[in-house]
DNA sequence: AAATAAATTAACCAAATGGTACAAAAATGC
DNA sequence: GCATTTTTGTACCATTTGGTTAATTTATTT
């Protein structure tokens, strides 16, 4: 019993290539690494230890660590807008389709804090890396667009206000949910918990279409557009 | 010509103590730097160079790395708690004390971008830091108290809508005001730089409050406080 | 099947980093 | 004026860190 043949010999030194595998593997665990301590913070030892593949590998496919932190970020916006452009809003009404933007932003910042917090990382380096890439307008652009359509039904069917740009109005709705998640932790040792339990968070969701709302709609709509839901 | 002598005795090897300005050289220097590059991006050593004294002094005074980021966090949110506490709204009817709140916020988020950096780099640390103080809600209580005086007034007077909490509305302020610069960078190469010109900022600032009082005002007022000003 | 290219491993390295040991100069107490 | 305490400067150190060298294994081409 015990003696050692050939009799497993698969598992000796083995292996398959897989790339493109290998790669998403080292994103996913550097995405978590950097959202977690920052770009300097983060330790190219500790992100090859929770690979499945070792450090020899971040270099060879990423180059160094501003490498693979540029690409982690790259992924991660990618992967947002993909995840927004599920949403279709043309089917419903303005004011109902701009509280569904409103509402899926809200949610959609709560479930992906590690996004948030990798733009948070980045806007402490001043943007340097997404400014690299370039291709960020035309990532972001679609975001603007769907938008644009949107106020502009509002606008001919006369239930919005003029004037407001569409980036402008963007430019809000981010803050607003962004903000929730991004300040969460200094503002509760700031000014207590109330707003982030799990009651406080819905009625703070409601309070901020309420706030996108009164802002876009016509005064004379503003009521019935409330009460609706 | 150039003979060594005790021709200037005084600069060889003297200094006198003072503690205090020390330390505050040392907090001002740390500030910019743990501002500029995080806490693991900031380093000790660049610190002791922009300082007039060493790095054997940061460690005398304030222990290791982290004790000086934690006094550079105390320092700046007491400083701009101070600043805050200049405005005197009591004298002001609620819409035009609201008003002035907003636009002092706003710019004054403008006016101390380390202030936010800070801030955003607590965050990121899950606000470890703040919360060892555990004096940050003594700190931060007037402002909710202002708010809620405020607030109450607007209540009485019949302007304002019921059913808003002052926390609430603060974070709404907070939230536009501090996004604005936050956030600056990458919405910037995300989105254009329309909003970050002067001009642009200063539309910007209106429609924050606009969005506010908007928020807050009974309907039947805020065409009135609106076109006021 | 031989040669070439791509992918992977393990051991190693120089530089940078947070932190300290030691000693000397000022201030303070007696 | 002397002893003790506080404050400051210099030189140094152990560890950590990002990054590399060189060799090995799999895949691909001819």
């Amino acid at each position: 019993m015990g003696d050692l043949k050939d009799d497993k010999q698969e598992d000796v030194k083995s292996w398959k290539q897989n790339p493109e595998a290998v790669r998403m593997d080292i994103i996913k665990v550097a995405t978590e690494e950097f959202a977690a301590n920052g770009l300097s913070g983060a330790r190219v030892n500790e992100i090859a230890a929770k690979t499945k593949t070792s450090k020899r590998m971040i270099y060879y496919y990423f180059g160094d660590k501003e490498g693979l932190y540029q690409q982690v970020l790259i992924e991660a916006y990618r992967s947002v807008r993909e995840g927004e452009s599920e949403l279709d809003l043309e089917h419903l009404d303005p004011p109902t389709a701009l509280r569904k933007l409103v509402e899926f932003t809200f949610d959609h910042h709560r479930r992906n804090p590690d996004f948030i917090r990798l733009v948070m990382i980045e806007n402490i380096h001043n943007a340097d890396y997404l400014k690299q890439t370039a291709f960020m307008k035309t990532l972001n652009q679609p975001v603007i667009e769907r938008l644009t359509a949107l106020y502009e039904r509002g606008l001919n069917e006369g239930v919005f206000r003029a004037a407001i740009s569409p980036v402008t109005l963007h430019w809000h709705i981010s803050a607003l949910c962004f903000f929730n998640i991004s300040n969460l932790e200094t503002f509760n040792v700031s000014f207590g918990k109330q707003l982030f339990t799990k009651a406080g968070q819905s009625r703070l969701k409601q309070q901020v279409v309420e706030m996108v709302l009164r802002y876009t709609l016509k005064p004379e709509w503003i009521d019935q557009c409330l009460s609706e839901r």
